[in-house]
DNA sequence: TGTACATCAGTGAACGCGCGTTCACTGATGTAC
DNA sequence: TGTACATCAGTGAACGCGCGTTCACTGATGTAC
């Protein structure tokens, strides 16, 4: 353990780990999470079971490692297409959106490992939490920067919110540093909450067949309806470029 | 079968069959709908695996009933909360909101099977689609008689709506014989879709663990929005009745 | 620079389990005469 | 009303499959002297 460098034999096992992760993900794809077997692994990677139990304690670690690395990935995905977003936060938070759709719509089993029925029989430990919460992080984010820059309207207050859960909003302000007053966390719940119900509907193919011929314009028009909720001033219909998917 | 009356034979099947489908739900909720299995709905009916085929074509028919069911207690759930409910439709809308979040939690695995991941291998028919319009239906009809008595302030437009996607409004506006414009109809899809998004994310545990202390709450924050999004005069507070749930 | 040794990836057999579905059968029960 | 027969619920064995996990082992490879 002198040497920093990692030795071949590191290189090697790194390489075998990213294998059965990415054999993994395939099987997720193809099979469904709860269908999720060691020995399926194996025989993909060209070995025989009992190996896969060098690299990975047991079928749930497997399941543990793709939770966080697929919280990791779609975070990776949103930060990466905010970097060529204008700083606009409406325009942010459409990009934010559009971009977890389309990652949910290209990884539908890896979203559903997330965001779906849990898994049966087994539970995402308590160290999946950080990188659970990017998105949510971003959307706060850049919501509150929209309210800390004077471009959202605060509604009236509409709601009775009780000292308990308005102490929980207090939490949640220091969590993620905020300066935007309940009613404005409560329209970013809501708006979360409609984003992963239409990625839901979208991914899981819950509208019926035949209902909707253009569903990334419906998700749009979700969209809208947040940006509006949120109180952000409302987009003329020209500006609205449902070209950038 | 010249006889009206099921004889006792055929009374005798269907109460087995019921057994089967009550089994099933059973199992659905300790074990998840990917490991539903005839061999363990036999055991637990005390009979000998093969035996449920005299039943049951397949474990696939099995869960095709379960969904069926699922559907229709759902529908029936919300139908009987609507009975006693007022006649005001922002009331009715909320009492159709807080019913399907009881039922989902007081059945999680059944509402997973509804309105989860789908299950992996398993294709549910065309011949669902019946009950599973009920809870839209229902709601779709709630936000049309608003609107025909003028209780909803209908928003400017706000979004472009292709041609494409204003017919498939109108198919949806015939199919379920509603009156109200496009902006509406995108509003009560929003509302629709953050229904199912809050209620996952309460059923399937996804917010932190101590995020929010009454959840129920956050719950109504987030109809409370949806009310003001589809133009319902706010409701004052002191007129939100929290305590009915 | 060369060699001995420790490390560790991968093997193959085994344990005990569960699954869906088929099939020939037994025997109770309802029904038609 | 009584009896013969057809119906059908349930049996038990079997087929062929997959699973997670353990364990003693072989043999290649990296490393320390």
């Amino acid at each position: 353990m002198s040497s920093d460098q990692p030795g071949p034999r590191a290189l090697a096992r790194a390489q075998t780990i990213a294998d059965i992760k990415r054999i993994g993900r395939e099987h997720l794809a193809t099979h469904g999470a709860a269908a999720l077997s060691l020995r399926a692994v194996a025989r993909d990677l060209g070995v025989v079971s009992s190996a896969v139990y060098r690299y990975v304690r047991s079928r749930d670690e497997l399941l543990t490692m793709l939770v966080v690395d697929g919280y990791n990935a779609l975070g990776d995905a949103v930060d990466a297409a905010l970097i060529d977003a204008p700083d606009d936060p409406a325009t942010r938070f459409r990009v934010t959106a559009r971009t977890v759709r389309e990652w949910a719509l290209a990884e539908p089993a890896w979203y559903g490992l997330l965001f779906g029925t849990p898994v049966p029989g087994y539970d995402a430990p308590a160290d999946t939490g950080a990188p659970g919460i990017r998105v949510v992080a971003n959307l706060l984010g850049i919501v509150d920067s929209a309210y800390r820059r004077g471009q959202i309207s605060v509604p009236t207050a509409e709601s009775v919110i009780t000292a308990r859960t308005s102490a929980d909003f207090v939490a949640i302000r220091e969590q993620f540093d905020l300066a935007v007053p309940d009613q404005v966390i409560v329209a970013a719940l809501t708006a979360w909450t409609t984003l992963f119900g239409a990625v839901n509907f979208d991914v899981f193919d819950m509208y019926g067949r035949d209902t909707f011929a253009d569903r990334a314009e419906i998700f749009d028009l979700n969209i809208d309806q947040l940006l509006h909720l949120l109180g952000f001033a409302v987009p003329r219909p020209d500006h609205v470029d449902r070209s950038v998917r």
